[in-house]
DNA sequence: GTACCGCTGTACACATTGTCCACCTTTTCA
DNA sequence: TGAAAAGGTGGACAATGTGTACAGCGGTAC
């Protein structure tokens, strides 16, 4: 049982109020400071909080442009070294093994769509790599979240 | 021009250690204190910086399993209410309208592949939906990351 | 040449952090 | 049934960091 409603309270208030810092949280939760701590520890450790870094916003950097590049691989070589390869690409933000069709999808960002021919090129150029199908993203209608799953995990005691 | 070479080390530095703080930031890059503070509120008001809220693993919540699925819409209606009635299942993480022979892509999570049935059952079964083609990640090999693009525009003055 | 902007270095009061402690309640297990 | 273990409470302490303000200084734009 990965995390409890206290925990839930708790990650929630953090991902709307990050600066707060431990000791207002526990007066915002009615608990002790000690226990805000013990728990930030204990979701830490677990993993549940991977950290507190700064969430950077590409489009604010000028890549303005989202696209997601599904990849067929030569058979020979498998995917780790082509993975390597790609992360050599600054522009590529995240890569999965796949099943289906592909063998690999990519998130990739751009400054603009002639940016994004560029970036593809580079990616279709690295080794390994036997095509690459695009699709864009015009818009997010569903930002990245992570708060609906933690009121799951919260609610819903075991799995 | 988003940000010079001292920004992309403040983001560099926060990203390795989070908790560090604004004095010890400061002592780290060889400025003063204010500079730090001044840069950090205009990263925050540019919205290169969304936030600090904690980086939840949807892994260590017990969603084991990441998918990609691709939706086909009913014409009439558009995109905006379906993404609304999607955006009401917790399992699904983002969602992004797209162009290609899909209508929108969604990233989804899952405790298992049997519950991935269940996950994809509840995207069909919603309004607008017309059908749902899903690949599943078999690893992440590339996980989300921002650095390499910070760099790349820290480095590079203008586009 | 002047005004503006950003960075420096410093100062101060205040709040928060890390860390300990003793005590209590609930759960676990022999 | 009883004892140990785990987790929460409330309090204390020193050390540190924060918010904020200030004057000075060097570039740059006009």
């Amino acid at each position: 049982m990965p995390i409890d409603a206290l925990d839930g309270r708790l990650l929630e208030l953090f991902a709307a109020e990050p600066r707060i810092g431990v000791l207002e949280a526990s007066r915002r939760l009615g608990v002790a400071r000690g226990t805000v701590q013990a728990r930030l520890d204990r979701l830490a450790r677990q993993g549940v909080i991977r950290g507190f870094g700064p969430e950077i916003d590409p489009a604010a950097l000028g890549y303005a442009v989202t696209a997601f590049v599904t990849l067929q691989l030569r058979q020979a070589g498998g995917h780790d070294p082509v993975a390597a390869r790609l992360a050599a690409v600054p522009e590529v933000i995240e890569a999965h093994t796949i099943t289906g069709g592909g063998d690999m999808l990519c998130r990739v960002v751009a400054r603009s769509n002639t940016d994004l021919q560029r970036v593809i090129d580079m990616i279709v150029a690295t080794g390994g790599v036997e095509r690459a199908s695009t699709v864009i993203s015009l818009a997010n209608q569903i930002p990245p979240r992570t708060l609906p799953l933690v009121r799951a995990a919260a609610a819903h005691p075991a799995s």
